[in-house]
DNA sequence: CGGCTCGTACGATAGGCATCGTAGTACGGT
DNA sequence: ACCGTACTACGATGCCTATCGTACGAGCCG
């Protein structure tokens, strides 16, 4: 066999030169994935999908999921029946430099400012 | 009466505090209106609609230049017959700052990489 | 006044999308 | 082998939206 890979289920990614900005951004338009992404961001490593606790049901959720990452904001990988994910800093920040910071800053302050 | 306005017609804007950072994504995520964006950042002061030719009727080019005032992104006042587009930078860079100046630049990089 | 240009309003249409529920697959543990 | 957990696939639904065409209103200029 080829090397091991993390599981058998292998996810499709945008190669880093084919994420689009105005994916990007409406990928995040949405307030429940961003607020996906601003607590992917306020981790440390990864995090699985059954981490978050969204007012909308696992069908939902997992769709949501499945944006992030078709629009190259998040990278998903099994881990088992758990499925990781994580912020694709290094990618955007290269192609998008100070994007992704200005983005989750903005966000802290609306939430601070609306109380969220 | 009061301060003679700048047309008898008034369009409805807004407030600072009303805009919203999912709003301003969401306008931007339409290739059409991120265009547009990027045509008044790069001009020196307020842009005509009629000054921009887009590829798509006057009906669609008034429904995104509404789009845009309703979310926050810009201002749009009577002139006359014309109608003039300005960004609301300074509100902008004040709810969230550096915001803007980092999605013009990504939407800079992106033109120059995709030879846009 | 008469016409011209700029932009709007309204209705129609077609496609996208956020959401749900149910049924099913993959994996790990017992 | 069995069960439970984690996530997916698929179909349905209702809303939003990008687009168009046509008809209209508002202001300028001759």
């Amino acid at each position: 066999m080829s090397s091991p890979a993390v599981s058998s289920r292998d996810l499709p990614h945008p190669a880093s030169g084919e994420i689009r900005l105005e994916d990007v951004l409406h990928a995040l338009s949405d307030p429940m994935r961003l607020r996906i992404v601003r607590e992917l961001a306020g981790a440390p490593g990864e995090l699985s999908c059954s981490h978050f606790d969204l007012p909308v049901t696992k069908s939902t959720t997992t769709h949501h999921f499945r944006v992030l990452r078709e629009s190259g904001v998040i990278r998903q990988v099994y881990r088992g029946t758990a499925k990781m994910n994580g912020l694709r800093r290094d990618d955007l920040d290269e192609l998008f430099p100070g994007l992704l910071d200005a983005l989750l800053d903005a966000a802290a302050r609306q939430a601070a400012r609306l109380g969220g």
